[in-house]
DNA sequence: TGAACATATGAATATATAATCATACGTATA
DNA sequence: TATACGTATGATTATATATTCATATGTTCA
């Protein structure tokens, strides 16, 4: 029942219709797989991973890294909220100036990954 | 001179100067972060990444995954263009059938650093 | 050769999202 | 307490991109 809607959607005949239902089968959750899409998501804008890439060396204010990346205050700001609601970037106040940092060492290692890809 | 550039676009004055010129010393080509961000944006789409996550359990031609995702052959072959351009994919003919498969093995690397992070 | 089918693709549409702009908020200090 | 400054944020705009639709391409087989 589940292959007849299916090929209804898609419009054509199932052509293996043994390996579709072994991959059915051991995919992961839908549910991960959109988590792990939201997660790439974020890593994949060139100023957030530029903001990423320089709080990888050091803490910085946003002040810091709008002129680091010659961005306005506004879109560094906008971005770090982006990057905390995932939990890659953390904050602390000190009066006026807020700074921020890596939330964690996955970050690092995720670039690694990345970069390993591309340099080949 | 660069400082001063950078302060006129960020509208704020720069903080600690000393970090900022420490960071941008360190940081990579701008070259490199754009392609590495344009790796990630590939991996950050739902369809992308469950088509790879089923190519890495089999190979499939087209009407395969679009049975499996539920999905139309159209866009279904739409993203394996993205896929092969960005070279996650290769494909080989059948006849009429082409069949898609994982063209490096990096790509389940990449899965398993974003699933780590998520299950935190 | 013509019909059927698997796939590819250009154009159009719909939606997501990054940057900008104006402005609000919070803190230090004069 | 008024001003200056660092930061945050809602609304708007501009742009990117995923999907759909219609159709083209290429292959098999009768």
């Amino acid at each position: 029942m589940r292959e007849k809607n299916s090929a209804d959607r898609c419009e054509c005949t199932v052509i293996h219709e043994e390996v579709v239902n072994m991959v059915k089968s051991k995919m992961p959750d839908e549910e991960k797989l959109y988590d792990l899409a939201e997660l790439f998501k974020v890593f994949g804008d060139s100023t957030r991973i530029r903001i990423l890439w320089a709080l990888s060396e050091s803490d910085m204010c946003v002040c810091d890294i709008a002129s680091l990346l010659n961005m306005t205050q506004s879109a560094i700001s906008h971005q770090l909220r982006i990057l905390k609601q995932t939990r890659l970037v953390k904050n602390r106040k000190e009066g006026k100036v807020v700074y921020y940092s890596l939330d964690d060492g996955h970050v690092k290692q995720v670039f690694e990954m990345g970069l390993f890809h591309i340099n080949e």
